[in-house]
DNA sequence: CTATCATTTAGATGAACGTCGAACCACCCG
DNA sequence: CGGGTGGTTCGACGTTCATCTAAATGATAG
């Protein structure tokens, strides 16, 4: 069946393992691990909510009302909220209400956490 | 309505500029960049296809046979070959039938572009 | 050429998702 | 207190998606 079951590199050096490979290439994923990672990949996949996320991060003071939101897309406001939502769930994003408006911004920890696991791959 | 309207940091330098923000908080993500990158992200938001696409990474060799991949699934085996589908139509993996089996690599560059999207955030 | 093994395609089904309209809640202002 | 504005929640509808079974394709071995 398999052709090759698994040579298994001789775990001697971490010289070039350490460099050589995205976390996502350096070992193969735990089932549980890619279950969470993909409630991650799963917020961001969507156009508009990548656009939410990058007018958020992007906005001065590293905060944005939902008011400089809704105008940029072509949704209702109850979609822009869901949206909202979703990426608010994934803890990629955190809220406060202040007075009238509802402020966004960015959780970098959580963002940065889909960044590494593809970053480190060697081009 | 607009609570700013977008200050605009003077673009002058690139000195913080560079190194404070992943690109997705580096200025607001146009609408058919957004789309682009949500079709690369929905290849791997899936906990199967981000196993496998570990998987594949990680193997001795740069590659693997599908048969290498079936195994380690409760699934039949044309789902894993939809799976790999959709990741090899994402341009992530490239493949190549030799003989009797079919191989599987991973494309670094590609991967390398969802790793950027979100690394460089300034933590 | 035929048998066999591995992979892909096609069609079907049930779940998850994006979107909307309407109802609802929170805050500000007369 | 009551009205108005900004956001969210709720329920519904159509689409997309993951998965299966069954069948077709392709390649290798005898």
């Amino acid at each position: 069946m398999t052709a090759a079951t698994l040579p298994l590199v001789p775990k001697s050096k971490d010289a070039q393992d350490a460099v050589c490979c995205a976390p996502i290439a350096r070992q193969p994923l735990g089932e549980g691990e890619a279950a969470e990672l993909a409630v991650l990949l799963k917020a961001v996949a969507d156009p508009v909510r990548l656009r939410l996320l990058s007018m958020i991060g992007s906005h001065a003071g590293g905060e944005a009302c939902v008011c400089d939101l809704t105008d940029a897309f072509d949704l209702t406001a109850p979609t822009i909220s869901h949206h909202l939502k979703v990426l608010r769930t994934a803890g990629l994003i955190g809220s406060e209400r202040r007075g009238t408006w509802v402020y966004y911004w960015i959780v970098p920890e959580q963002v940065a956490r889909l960044g590494a696991l593809f970053t480190p791959l060697a081009v």
